[in-house]
DNA sequence: CTTGACCTTCCCGTGACTGGAAGCCCCATC
DNA sequence: GATGGGGCTTCCAGTCACGGGAAGGTCAAG
C-alpha cells in the first residue's frame, strides 16, 4: 500500500501519517523509488493512533500506549494509569468550560442585543459590574 | 507605571503584556529610557483582556470586543453575536469532551488494572472490541 | 562603585498538525 | 515519444498564545 491507500483506509490525512513517521510512531518500509510502503501492521497501528487521538490522548500518550500495546508482558495497570490521568485532565477541562459557559450564558441572556450601545457583556469585561 | 507594576496589578505576565503590544492590542507610551509607561487606561484595557481571555475568547475576539468597548456608538447586538458564537464553540467542545469522558470512563472501569497483560483499553484502541 | 532588580529586544520552542512550493514517478493517452 | 494528470517525495513556513532564556541597558540602594 502507498500512503494514499492507508490514508483512505485509516481516515488519517497523508500529511499526518508522514508526521507520525517523522516523530517515530510508525516506521513503514520504502520502495526502490522512495515511496513509503505500508503493510497491514502499519495500517493497524495507524488505526490505533487514530482512535487514541480521537479519545484526546496526546501524542506522547499514544507513544506510550503503542509501546504497551506491542509489549506482550505489559501490566494492564500501566495502561489504566495512562487512561486515568488523561481522564482527569478531561474532567478539568470540562469543569473549566462549564464555568465559562455559565458566565457567558448569563451575560448573553442579560444583553438586549439591539441597536443601543448599552451592553452588560462589555460592562462585565470592563470590570464595571 | 512600568510593566512590572501593571503585571502585578492586572495579574498578567509581563511577557504577555509585551505580546499584546506586539500584536497591537495595547499601545503604551515610552519613557526616554525606552521603558514602557502604562497609564490607568492601559491597565484597564489589560484587565479587560484578562477577563475576556479567562472566558476563553480568542485574541481576535478580544480585538473585536475591545474595539466595541471603545466605540460609544456600538450596537449591543454586535457584542452579543461575538459572545454567542463563542458560546457555541464552547458547547461543541463540552459535548466532544463529554463523549470522550464517557468512552474513557467505560474503558477504565472495564480494565482490571493489575499485573496481567489483558486490557480492554488496548483491545478497544486496537479495534478488537 | 558595585550589586541586584528591573527593563529592553531578539530568537527559539511549544502541540499536532496544515498549506504550499519544487520536483520526481508512474500510467494512460495521443 | 511526448504529454498530461495524479500521486509521491522533501523541506519550509505558519498556526495559537504565549514562555524560556540570552545579551545587554537602566535604576535605586548601600
Amino acid at each position: 500500500m502507498n500512503i494514499g491507500d492507508v490514508a483512505t483506509r485509516s481516515g488519517l490525512p497523508a500529511k499526518t501519517i508522514r508526521y507520525y513517521e517523522d516523530i517515530g510512531l510508525i516506521a513503514p518500509q520504502r520502495d526502490l523509488n522512495g515511496y513509503r510502503r505500508f503493510r497491514e501492521r502499519d495500517l493497524h497501528k495507524l488505526n490505533f493512533l487514530g482512535r487514541a487521538r480521537a479519545l484526546g490522548f496526546t501524542i506522547e500518550d499514544c507513544r506510550t500506549l503503542l509501546a504497551l500495546y506491542e509489549d506482550q508482558s505489559r501490566a494492564s495497570a500501566d495502561v489504566k494509569q495512562v487512561a486515568r490521568d488523561h481522564l482527569a485532565r478531561i474532567e478539568t477541562k470540562i469543569a473549566d468550560l462549564i464555568a465559562m459557559r455559565q458566565t457567558l450564558t448569563e451575560l448573553v441572556d442579560a444583553c438586549a442585543g439591539d441597536h443601543r450601545p448599552d451592553c452588560p457583556i462589555l460592562r462585565d469585561l470592563g470590570g464595571e459590574s
